[in-house]
DNA sequence: TTGATTTAATTAGGGGCCTAACTGTAAGGT
DNA sequence: ACCTTACAGTTAGGCCCCTAATTAAATCAA
């Protein structure tokens, strides 16, 4: 599950060796790269360490968050492509999940009158029910991980993230996956 | 595969509103949290997507790294369990990865003639060589990316990252996953 | 020697994610 | 009407990771 499939970082002093074999090593870049990986799968750990402690996953919250957006305790509804969309995972991933959560009787699946292809997913009272417990713990942990950071470390964070996030983007767009060729 | 499943972050003023719903939210920490979990996520895209264009995974890739750590050409020989330890995944893990490594040529199993319920992994000259001509873009990957940082911000965001994962492990261990009670 | 315990690797089975192929429905051209 | 195209959701099959059970071998105690 982890992107990072290493216990220990190595040193800094191994990528300095390292670089003398590989010129494209940027030690300094490699550093903050691994650096960025570990602390977003610790970050992903804990979090999902509470999912599943409650029978969730990642993406089975998801849907129920983004079926709980409004206020009020009212639930929108969704057609599989829109979770989909917004999800950002591939319709079929979504069948599955959303199968899941309506065995577990967290959402049903409600024809369209008007176009009989389509459907709409809601969250039912007990799937809202059941995401209120969930999401006071699951703040509780993000506080906890970021009450290592001040304010101002905050926003140095996402700023420094943010321009790495956008270079991703930017220079290997998402779209078509792996491009090599052209 | 990604840890969060969400295209668009979820605006400021949405986490302000939301929290009024629950206190235990703290919009900041949130935030750069959520920021974390994408920027990590988008740069684990940009390795992996290189590594599925060559028909290779992050796992395996990890168990050809770490049988090739020392220079010179030659490859180490790790037992299964020592790798699964050093990889931080299951032996259960390793043994497929092993497989479809052994599969394609890239590494042999080479019994321990003093314990025979032993054996060691070795990468072979196929397997080096292949790694050899992935480094290069592997390396070039990860410094366009933090191209987007000077020097002193890759400091900065190391020492950063490094107070949550610290502040990950110390408040919530890893051992034993999810330890609810106490 | 024999039996119990520990340890190595594997197998069996499950979940989550993917791509590609399939089914049913709607819409557009002739 | 008819046929093609496009599009909704699903199914089929695969990979990667997990936990739990299994098999084989070493070790230790009577």
């Amino acid at each position: 599950m982890p992107h990072l499939l290493l216990k220990d970082l190595p040193r800094y002093e191994c990528l300095l060796e390292c670089a003398q074999r590989f010129p494209e090593l940027d030690p300094s870049a490699c550093e903050a790269f691994l650096h960025l990986l570990r602390t977003g799968d610790e970050g992903f750990r804990v979090i999902d360490a509470h999912f599943h402690s409650q029978g969730l996953s990642q993406g089975r919250f998801t849907v129920l968050m983004l079926l709980a957006d409004k206020a009020g305790g009212q639930s929108h509804a969704f057609t599989p492509a829109q979770l989909a969309d917004m999800a950002g995972v591939t319709r079929a991933t979504m069948t599955g999940l959303v199968d899941t959560l309506e065995r577990d009787g967290m959402v049903t699946r409600k024809p369209d009158p008007d176009d009989r292809r389509m459907l709409f997913v809601e969250s039912t009272p007990r799937g809202q029910e059941f995401l209120g417990q969930i999401m006071p713990e699951h703040f509780r942990r993000i506080s906890v991980l970021m009450s290592a950071l001040t304010e101002p470390e905050r926003r140095t964070l996402v700023r420094l993230l943010g321009k790495v996030a956008a270079q991703a983007s930017l220079s290997f767009p998402a779209t078509s996956a792996a491009a090599p060729a052209s």
